[in-house]
DNA sequence: CGACTTCTTGAATTAGGTCAATCCCTGTGG
DNA sequence: CCACAGGGATTGACCTAATTCAAGAAGTCG
């Protein structure tokens, strides 16, 4: 397992890091302190390292500096040595997962606020391929003397369990969508999930962009880009939503979760066992 | 979300724990001193413990009690307070997920040595719900006591660390797995996923038991109870593997890799983006 | 202003879901 | 010890939702 993920399978992007991450020279000075950083998922991290020690020495460590990526860049690569975590402070960002097929299948996608890299703990490499979908800025954060901070603070140890718990999470809700048969419920419940996170973020519940691609979200949800297509003309028809390309809007939430909560028929139930005995 | 997970949708099991959960009173003694504690996941947690302080009185502070979990046991529930984390010592519990709609989402199958609960981390609440396979012997772990020793010893925090970024990968295998659609693959892939796991834990990689039910299995792959046992039969015909109800042989593991990898037809591949310019 | 990519829509095809009947165990009780 | 009940597994027939193939429209970017 675990061989070519997204390095076979997308052989010419090589180059990608060096051409589209562009560096910014501005080292780490307010990076924490301004007000975009009380939206940011590693916040309390920030806060919580504020809180113990000298206040600039210790996040200068740790924080190394803010990167800007261009849509499509590569922010790491699945089986690369995880040097470091991501915090995303403004645009959003695709994780991937690819088998030997050259199959690549969409795991994530991150707004503002999240931080992704922590997964490779375990194995010191990244499990997964992160790209920007828009023009990103991120925080990028050496785990290794983040770990060493970590050490004498478990307050930091702590928030990175939350945050790789709330990970975890995630991925059960995912599992829950692609479990779930039918293309509609599926569109629904991932522009409810999107709307719901965009409220967090202080951005409209109403009306976002979202930044993948129709292909992209068909990979995403299991299901194919024409039928992500058809679904949204479907919604469109029946008043629930209007898509001009990337941009939506939802006018009618209430509707979207009867059709993402519909209990449909059947569905393969999991015995319960140990009812009758 | 999360409304009503597991407990609305089986409203007959709130007894269950009762009448299953057989409490040996062996107050934890040689809990983790034994060989089969090599095998477990918590392994590495107890000897970190043991190796700083006191071990005995360390142990039994933080592994409560073992407890043996009748086939259909149940070891938590969605949204119930996490008290304890559980490592398994033997036997093997599927862990599940709900909707609204009481649609319900088997997300894991675990096997000795695999520890349950840690993702309710963030939350204090268990984000599912956890019954047992077979009969099945667990060690009771108290979180909260685990976190107090965590605090000083930074050692189990990282293991911690690892144990959840292992789950988080996990996941994203089983994530590819839904998003590739056939259902031929997904059993093959299921298949050589178990067949590995055993492997592990030094049981036969060719001849095991799956412990769930066709219709769990069809839960957890996405795919209806019917056609697990349709692509059985064929798997069966073929000379690929040979089933007797849960018990399986396989015969041709290069064969199952073979049909588990196909990259098959186009399947909505993400686009690259970034790929020209 | 092209060249490309992304999106949309149509038509044909099919994998897999659904319903239903039957079989086959396993465990139970007579 | 044997017959029976009930749950799981299997198989067949049918049908629907979604994929696939194809072609064209609509944006985007250099």
């Amino acid at each position: 397992m675990w061989k070519d993920c997204g390095v076979d399978a997308m052989p010419e992007m090589e180059a990608t890091l060096k051409r589209d991450a562009v560096v910014v020279p501005l080292a780490a000075k307010r990076v924490c302190g301004a007000v975009a950083c009380r939206d940011c998922g590693v916040y309390r991290l920030c806060a919580a390292l504020g809180l113990e020690e000298d206040e600039l020495s210790l996040l200068e460590r740790v924080v190394k500096r803010k990167l800007i990526f261009k849509r499509g860049g590569l922010l790491f690569r699945a089986r690369e040595p995880a040097h470091y975590v991501y915090a995303i402070r403004s645009g959003s960002v695709k994780t991937c997962v690819g088998t030997e097929g050259g199959r690549v299948q969409i795991t994530g996608l991150h707004l503002p606020g999240e931080l992704l890299g922590l997964a490779g703990f375990d194995s010191r490499e990244y499990t997964c391929e992160a790209r920007a979908l828009e023009t990103t800025s991120v925080c990028q954060v050496s785990m290794q003397q983040l770990e060493e901070v970590a050490e004498r603070l478990p307050a930091i140890h702590r928030e990175m369990l939350c945050i790789m718990s709330g990970q975890i999470r995630h991925y059960e809700q995912l599992l829950l969508l692609l479990g779930k048969r039918n293309a509609e419920r599926r569109l629904a419940a991932f522009l409810l999930g999107l709307s719901q996170r965009f409220a967090l973020h202080r951005y409209s519940p109403t009306q976002f962009n979202l930044s993948m691609s129709r292909s992209d979200i068909g990979n995403y949800l299991g299901i194919a880009e024409e039928t992500v297509c058809r679904v949204f003309t479907r919604f469109q028809e029946e008043g629930v939503i209007t898509t001009r390309r990337r941009y939506v809007e939802l006018h009618d939430i209430e509707r979207l979760r009867a059709i993402a909560h519909d209990p449909g028929r059947r569905a393969a139930a999991p015995s319960a066992l140990a009812s009758g005995t």
